[in-house]
DNA sequence: GCCAACGTTGGC
DNA sequence: GCCAACGTTGGC
């Protein structure tokens, strides 16, 4: 079991959109840049993942969220509909991964990225790192409970 | 809306 | 393989 953190525009897909439907299965698709896929593609059934929202309001760790199916062809690269469609990518030479995710809580109350940059145990948490643009970041057992820490 | 930092692309 | 140009991210 592992911990990991993903960003999200809240206008998007934010917590609020996985709160609406507590039972619902939410697919965690769109990821286009590399590291996050490998990231992603590590995630198991079972492991937590905080949701960050950014480029709102209100910045910084919302919820969590849960990983209930393992990475699987992200079904939007193919579909040219979709904004996230790359011609590059055939089901049989698939580039991109999604993962299905499951509501498991709002925090108490939104942990400020303020507050979080101010944590010395998280400088190694890309996050906090300027002009980091990772999407897909693994969270270390002691920096997810440092972070709950805070929400209460 | 601005813009710094970043990742990707493509010509050479 | 280098690197300039470009498009995107994301805080402010």
């Amino acid at each position: 079991m592992a911990y990991w953190l993903v960003k999200t525009e809240p206008s998007e897909c934010g917590i609020d959109d996985f709160a609406k439907t507590p039972e619902g299965v939410i697919p965690w698709d769109g990821v286009r840049n590399y590291q996050a896929r490998n990231f992603l593609a590590k995630m198991q059934e079972g492991d937590y993942v905080f949701i960050y929202h950014s480029s709102c309001k209100h910045i910084g760790i919302a919820g969590v969220v849960r990983v209930v199916k393992s990475a699987y062809p992200d079904p939007t690269q193919f579909d040219p509909e979709s904004p996230y469609h790359d011609p590059k990518s055939t089901p049989e030479k698939s580039r991109w991964q999604a993962v299905d995710m499951q509501f498991e809580r709002k925090l108490p109350r939104l942990i400020p990225l303020d507050q979080l940059k101010a944590m010395p145990e998280l400088c190694d948490l890309p996050l906090v790192r300027k002009g980091s643009r990772l999407s897909v970041m693994p969270v270390s057992n002691r920096e997810w409970h440092h972070i709950l820490g805070q929400a209460d």
